[in-house]
DNA sequence: ACCCACTGTTGCGCATACCGCATCGATAAA
DNA sequence: TTTATCGATGCGGTATGCGCAACAGTGGGT
């Protein structure tokens, strides 16, 4: 038979106030129920732990041992109980989001900075990545959660609808489309285009936004990294159409951006995560910081806007 | 509310297990109980552990950390109670005595050989000394028990008598008693005689005994280690008289021993424990050992005697 | 010398925690 | 479709845990 949780504390507490009574005091219990809890530790171990003289106890050699281990034993349950309970409450942890670059660079980092402050002991990693690869790590597991776009629909993930990501038309700053304060489809198709890679969420919708406008524009360029698409465009090789979350991702160089109509063209990122999975408390804390962020109606770059259902 | 103990382990052994039923069978309780008491740990912590497919069960990321939690509360109990109930056993922990010099050297080195084969985990400690300082180390708790000769009883110790031993004459090689087999006390009054100091417990029995044999024999020289005095034995200065136990302790020299009668003087050499204190277990079995020893009669030195109540 | 205040122990009754049995609903395998 | 196996749950009996109250031993104060 083995001593249970609730007699080793008893004894440790009595032991530890040399007293049943100042003991009972302190763990809010009566002394009768102490004085009942370390008896039966004495008779489950089998022996004497506590010299009982009517003014005050003391502990025998066998006592102390047990002291020892009852206090290494008591311990290990009150941390790992307090260390469980702060995970539970999202204090303790790893986040691990995927998203596309540019949310990662953009809407991310004082996201980040925020969380970090109020909970510092929870450790975020980011995987940044195109859709594919970021639905991808949702889905084995790899990550709690996503932000990014989602093209097609799976059963196996879930979908919370965040933000609106409207597309701007990148100029070269000396360009004369420049100087108006919208620009369309159309006028970007008589121009030398620079596309992203075709692997990019991007990608698939400027093909569609210039066939919806009617017109044909085979990339002048293509790049995998919006920075050299940035390099590009400010080289004045030609123009592109980006979302404005990306637009800070174009690099130094001196683009500017215009309203881009006929037809506007948005892309919505989602957050994402494993459909009937609960997910991680931290998580969820980073979840609902990123709600609190839309009922607020944090600022967000000029084009894109919370999306509120 | 904190979880219990039956919780948690219920708990690792259904996550180890990857299912109820399995666990159940391990753990010798009924599936039920299990199933009971993984829910109510669910409860407590205010979260779902595991994901119950109707095949099999996997842990949800809460589960995991709860997992590694209560393994380490779990463990922390199984390897303390495993420790506590070894060194109730006496298999672990320190045996502490304390002892005249001569039973340290003589009687002891083969019982503490024994034990330490019996018990490796033990640590066995010994504090020689004479009479005063080795009841003073009993009584203030420092020794567990001591092995002594005992002048005055005390309320506070306990006495269990275990062995006697006889004074023996000691000369030196080449004295005429020497061709002796028998020699008395008047006859070691007639030669310079040696003593040892005179806070040993032998001295006061060496001069006891020649006063109750009608002789007086101021010492021809004192000193306090026995060693010296076996020297000035062997160097031809005189004569002495010791306990049995004390002989091997006189040194190289050429000195030999002797019957010593009229009267037939004994030291008893008492087990001393503290009185209404339980013993360290390891402790008990230390001095159940010597009464094994003594119950089969283990050989002793010539002179000495285990003593049979 | 007596009494009082304070200690831990113990008898008792109540609440509930715990267990196994039997059964149910769901689901994968045959 | 049937069957076997899984975990969940209703139920009743028992064990455990608790506080109250009465008790016994002891040291300090009068």
């Amino acid at each position: 038979m083995d001593a249970s949780l609730r007699q080793l504390a008893a004894y440790v507490a009595v032991a530890r106030a040399a007293g049943f009574t100042a003991a009972a005091a302190q763990m809010r219990v009566s002394q009768s129920t102490l004085s009942r809890a370390v008896s039966d530790l004495e008779r489950v171990l089998g022996v004497q732990l506590l010299e009982r003289d009517t003014r005050n106890v003391q502990l025998t050699a066998a006592g102390q041992e047990t002291l020892r281990v009852a206090e290494q034993i008591v311990e290990a349950h009150r941390s790992g109980m307090k260390q469980l309970r702060r995970y539970l409450l999202g204090e303790s942890g790893i986040v691990a989001m995927a998203t596309l670059p540019s949310v990662a660079a953009v809407l991310l980092p004082r996201m980040i900075s925020t969380f970090r402050g109020r909970r510092p002991d929870v450790s975020v990693r980011i995987m940044d990545g195109l859709e594919q690869a970021v639905l991808g790590k949702v889905l084995n597991g790899d990550a709690d959660f996503a932000v990014t776009t989602v093209g097609a629909a799976s059963d196996r993930l879930e979908h919370r609808p965040l933000i609106r990501d409207r597309f701007r038309a990148v100029l070269p700053e000396s360009h004369p489309l420049a100087d108006r304060e919208e620009v369309t489809w159309q006028d970007l198709a008589a121009e030398p285009f620079l596309a992203v890679g075709p692997e990019s969420s991007v990608r698939r919708l400027t093909d569609a936004a210039f066939e919806q406008a009617g017109a044909v524009a085979p990339p002048a360029a293509e790049a995998g990294n919006v920075a050299t698409v940035g390099g590009l465009v400010a080289a004045g090789l030609g123009v592109s159409a980006m979302p404005a979350l990306v637009l800070p991702l174009l690099g130094p160089g001196h683009v500017v951006h215009r309203e881009l109509v006929a037809p506007v063209v948005e892309r919505r990122l989602d957050i994402v995560v494993r459909a009937r999975r609960a997910l991680p408390p931290a998580a969820t804390a980073f979840l609902d910081l990123l709600q609190e962020a839309r009922a607020e109606g944090r600022e967000v770059p000029a084009g894109a806007a919370w999306i509120t259902d």
